[in-house]
Formats: C-alpha cells, sequence, structure tokens
DNA sequence: AGTTTACGATACTGAACGGTTTCGTATCGA
DNA sequence: TCGATACGAAACCGTTCAGTATCGTAAACT
C-alpha cells in the first residue's frame, strides 16, 4: 500500500513497463462515471470495464478509491489562458465568451456539483477542492489587478468580490439552476457588472 | 409497501395511533445527517438511532430511503415573506439582511450542495429540486415585478437575469467558495447591481 | 377483556462493493 | 533464455447496508 499516489506512471525499471495511456483512460473513465452516476454511484468495477482495464492495474496505481478520485479531480484544472489585452473589458470579454470556456464543457458541469458537496463533508476533498478553485480564479485575478493597476478600477477595489460579481451569475445558473448560459447573457452579466462598479466608484478620466 | 410517502402521519383508524412527532424527529435527524456525512453516508439505521426511533417506525411511514430524503428535502422550503415596502432597494435589503435569511441556515448550507450533485444524477431528484428551487425564488420574482410595475425598473427587464445577479454572488460564496456573507458584503453586492442596472437602462425620472 | 395497530430493539437476509489474490499471458532488461 | 514486472480477467473475501421479520410492550378502539 501507500503507493505514490499522483505520480501514477513513475516505477518499475526492470520488467514490462506500465502501459502509459491506461493511466489516462482511467481517469477519463472516472471523471465520465462521476458524471453521469456521482461519487455514490462510482464502482471501482465500472471505472475498469469503462477505461478497460483490470481492477488490479488500478490499484497497482492508485492506492484507493479516493486517491483515485483526488487525482481525477486534480486533473481538470488545466487552467485557462490569461488575457491581457490592455482593456478591463476586452480582457473579461476574452474570459468568458471563449468558446473552449470551463463552462461549456458539459462533463464538468456534472463533476463540479459532486466535487462541491464531497467537500462539504470529506476534509481531505476539501483541501484538492480549494486548491482546484484558487487555480481556476487565477486569471481574472490577474486581469482585475491589472485593470486596478492601470486606473481602470478603483485603487481599493475588493478584487475577490469582483470576481465573484463577475463568475457568480453565470456559474450559479450553469451549476444550481441550470438555466441558459449563452454569449448574450454573458454579455448583459459583464455589461451590467462593469457599469455598476463604474457608478459607484468612478474612474479617474 | 407503496405506502403514501408524502402524508407519512395519515393512515391507522383503529389500534394505537402513531406517535406525530416521530416524523418530524425522523426528518430532522435525516437533514442533520445528510449535512454531516452527505447522501452517500447516510445510513437509515443512523436516522433511526439519531432519531430515537427504530427502523421499522421509518419504514412504516416512508416506503425507502429515496423517498424519506426527498420529503426531508422538501421540508427545507419553508418560503420566506415576501416584503412589500414600496421600494426596490428595500425590499432587496429586507429580503437579504434579515438575520433569519437562508444564507444564515448552516445546516442548509450543507444540505443544499448534496441536492445540487444529487440532482444532477438522479431523476427524481431532480424534479424535487427544480420545485424546491421555484419555491425559493418565488419572493425575489414579486419584488422585481413590482419594481418593474412601479417604473423602478425599465418595462423590459429580464426579471430572472436580475435575480441571478442578486442571488448568484451571495449563493456563489455561501455555497462554492465558503467565503464570507456578511452584511458588508451582501450590500455592496446590492449597491453594485442595481447601480449597474440603472446606468445601463435609466430609471424615468 | 379483547382486538388492533404502533412502538423500540434486535436479529436476519441478500446484494453491492472495496480491495486482494490468482492465473495465464505479454513485454521489458540482462 | 531467464527473471522481473505489467497486463486483463475473474474469483474471492470481508464489510456495509437497505430492507424485512420477530418480539415483547404500549396505547388506542369496542
Amino acid at each position: 500500500m501507500t503507493l505514490p499516489a499522483g505520480s501514477p506512471d513513475m516505477p518499475a525499471r526492470r520488467g514490462r513497463p506500465r502501459n502509459q495511456s491506461s493511466s489516462a483512460a482511467i481517469l477519463t473513465a472516472t471523471l465520465d462515471l462521476v458524471a453521469e452516476v456521482g461519487i455514490a454511484g462510482l464502482t471501482m468495477d465500472s471505472v475498469a470495464v469503462r477505461a478497460g482495464v483490470g481492477k488490479a492495474t488500478i490499484y497497482r496505481r492508485w492506492s484507493s478509491k479516493e486517491a483515485l478520485l483526488l487525482d481525477a479531480w486534480m486533473s481538470c484544472v488545466n487552467a485557462s489562458p490569461t488575457p491581457d489585452t490592455g482593456s478591463l473589458r476586452s480582457d473579461v470579454n476574452q474570459m468568458f465568451l471563449r468558446d473552449d470556456h470551463p463552462l461549456s464543457d458539459s462533463a464538468l458541469q456534472r463533476v463540479f456539483p459532486q466535487m462541491v458537496a464531497a467537500a462539504k463533508v470529506n476534509p481531505d476533498v476539501t483541501q484538492a477542492y480549494h486548491a482546484f478553485l484558487a487555480e481556476r480564479r487565477h486569471p481574472i485575478r490577474t486581469v482585475l489587478t491589472r485593470a486596478i493597476a492601470r486606473g481602470e478600477l478603483d485603487r481599493d477595489t475588493d478584487v475577490e468580490l469582483v470576481a465573484d460579481l463577475l463568475i457568480a451569475p453565470l456559474m450559479y445558473r450553469w451549476l444550481v439552476t441550470d438555466g441558459v448560459v449563452d454569449h448574450q447573457i454573458i454579455s448583459r452579466v459583464i455589461d451590467t457588472v462593469l457599469a455598476g462598479l463604474h457608478a459607484t466608484a468612478p474612474v479617474p478620466h
């Protein structure tokens, strides 16, 4: 036991080497199944079948179901690029109107709620979850900080709060209400929030 | 089997009557335990122990674990009163700054994510969940509709979108980031959103 | 008193599942 | 060729748990 989970492809110098593609297949199968049946419904047998591997192969690389789940989740992070166009408005537009934006990833849409729920209940998951969140929020934080430096936003702007004002309505529809999240909605959220920021703390132009 | 779940105190005219308080104790125990250990960790035995009843008593009133969960969730709804002060601003303030606001219910804070996650995966739960949501959103919808009627908001305002703009940042902190949700944050969210609405579609005063 | 139903407690059953082991085979270095 | 390791498949083990049944008791009706 106590394999170094997190680096499942490392060990073994003699003998048959591990099939590198199996790890990816296992992680993908795990995420797909979590999206379909939730964590409670996820079984190691189903992961093995879906990934086309034997259970032994899974346990050779991860010490437990929980370790596998944590790895699978962290593999979702794939931070998106941070735009730097010189204007807050177009930076934000670029971030949210990308077609490959996370919000258009329907698997993540189903996995994410499972993460949130598990994080509320399991301390190990809580930690991984917060790392995930911090990673995901990094780009918007950078964009806002730069906007402050440029004088586009008030110097004492609460970056976290503004990030929430922009992200939350989309996240909320995406996660809680299953509402529409299309370009029009996104644009109107951005319009309203930026207008509100300028109205309550006018730019010094 | 096939007891009429949802009305667990009805039957039996002869013989010893059912203990009315047991149903409430069972529902409360269910919600508490879901908050503590999640749905996956919830066992009927633990519900029975926590509620101080026998398992038979639970199954006499609900046909299955799932039926019990659905009933327990729907019992959270307890719609809050809808303020009608004559002004959008103070209506919204009253709704969100109440000390008994749902957002200050820490049990619900842990149960709700479990509902969201389950709703993504189980069609029966999906239905109950959307009924729950509609019930919860009713007050804000009414407040916004009245504000439109008074001319405080543009006549073609998207009520659902504005509701999201107000609710989502709080909900997002409450549900996703575990961030602070105090009166100051709430006020600043309301300030910014209302300012943004008036800036993009000025009131005809 | 006698009947009927509910009660908490406890034992039981049957299935699902996490995790391990075994087996025959494949693929590497030496 | 040989030892070491990996592979998929499948059997296996031990536990957990939903749901049922039983028991002795309590509370209602007639």
